[in-house]
RNA sequence: ACUGCAAACCGCUCUAUCGCGGCCGCGUUUUUGCGCGGAUGAGGAAAGUCCGGACAAUGUAGAGCGCCACACCAUUUAACGAAUGGGGUCUCGCCAUUGGCGGGAUACAGCUAGUGUCACAGAAAAUUACCGCCCCGAUUCGAUCGGGGUAAGGGUGAAAACGUGCGGUAAGAGCGCACGACUCUCCAGGGCAACCUGAGGAGUGGAUAAACCUUGUGGAUUGAAAUGCCAUGUAUAUCCUGAUUCACCACAUUGGUGAGCUGAGUUGCUCGCUCAGUUUUUUAAGUCAGGAAGGGUAGGCAGAUAGAUCGCAACAGUGAUGUCGCGACUAGAUAAAUGAUAGAGGUUCUUCGGAUAGCUUGCUAUUCGUGAAUACAGAAUCCGGCUUACAGGUUUGUAGUGAUU
RNA sequence: UGACCCAUGGUGUAAUUGGCAACACAGCAGGUUUUGGUCCUGUCGUUCUAGGUUCGAGUCCUAGUGGGUCAA
């Protein structure tokens, strides 16, 4: 039975490992999301990946837009979270994650929830190389 | 019954699975924590930030000027530019005849304090004379020229020097009179007042204050990124500017007082006021004050969620509202919770199809299936208003249309 | 959360105390030229929107819309 929860440890909160990731971060491609990621050194807790989500305001000016498009990603990332965490199961480092939200019109769940499962291949491949 | 307008109110529901925030309880654990259970968790505008407060910090020695806001009256309120009631003005409709009734709008103090502006047109846009009219003088047939008076007439304009009539005059003129219009003032009556009604007196002054301004009233400034505390960390380093004077008293060191100087504070300015420094010495260093640039941290707690609170009833009041009684009330996040998926239902509309009823025979009503729509929008210190956005619905008032009586 | 500023042809800017909305570049059409360029002529506007004050509003007032700046 995976686990579905989703605790204030697995949100990534530092603005210092937020700015270092723009700075050295990789990119993984996959419409409509855009994720950046890098390794942190050291680690904050056992979670094995910190995330965090970003609804640009330039592409949605009302709140309630932003809001429901941040929930819909939180929940399927939080759906299809237990993959990611088989494969670092055994890996002692962390790694921290942002998804930028990339399309200009509102994208129904279905379609998040592909881009979400298609980004993580993407991303365990690039680790595990 | 339908449609329009105005006001007030409501603003989708349920089930299953997986989750989120803070709170409470239990279990476990050295603690952090983890697990289980429970109840709870988004608005009428949470929005815009247009006003007003609470609260906090700074200042508290104030005064003047400046600046800002408001502007018919009374009441309500913690306060307001908000609300309620009333008055004036403008406008529309009806009755109806110079008034009454009803609806709507209203930034509604003062151009009779001063200054400014009023394009084009027009003689003239505010102590005005172009034409015209009248008088006098010169030349003189007519007529022309010069001086003066006048505001009755003159095509303009947004606006033309109170309007009409009579008298009066050389010609005219509110120059005088009658009626009327408006302004100011005084008296009487009504009203808390704004104001209304009646009578008398003085006057005739173009518009513009959402032009400068005047008068009256009010306003200290800055805003929760305020502010207080704890933790972590660092640099008593660097550079620039300024000050380090005099007199008196007690005196072993040294301290005190006063003046001056310097600096800071004192809302924008000025006056005034307050505070700090004024030590040693060869003159650099040092010290103090202000500034520049830089280094570090960027976590937590409080502020911060029970209050000018909400509902119902009674009483007072035309009403806004107030008093009193009873009852109700855990949103509190901080890279920011209140969600996702699936299904069922509700409401509205109607493309389409079927059934039933009515008759005007292709429309209306009801119902079933199907389809579409289900808005505006997300708390961030908290309240009272205002403004703006909004699918659909309910109630009340009002106007119109149709039917019946 | 709070404070402040701006909006005029397609673009960049003017418009004095409220009195005929102007200039440059670009675009389009025509002319000149064998053709192109240069040059000449013409054309292109809801002054962000709505309401108000005024005889008259780009300008003054109120409300809104859009854009921008500052404060840790």
């Amino acid at each position: 039975m995976p686990v579905h929860s989703f605790h204030k440890e697995e949100r990534l909160k530092s603005r210092k490992i937020i700015s270092q990731l723009f700075k050295e971060g990789k990119t993984i491609k996959s419409y409509p999301l855009r994720v950046v990621w890098t390794e942190i050194d050291p680690p904050k807790n056992k979670f094995p990946v910190q995330f965090t989500i970003s609804v640009p305001r330039r592409s949605f000016p009302k709140a309630h837009q932003r809001n429901m498009l941040r929930r819909r990603i939180r929940e399927a990332y939080r759906c299809n979270k237990h993959d990611l965490y088989e494969n670092f199961s055994e890996c002692t480092s962390q790694y921290g994650l942002m998804v930028i939200y990339i399309a200009k019109e509102i994208v129904p769940f279905r379609d998040i929830e592909k881009a979400m499962l298609k980004w993580m291949d993407i991303f365990i491949k690039n680790v595990s190389q």
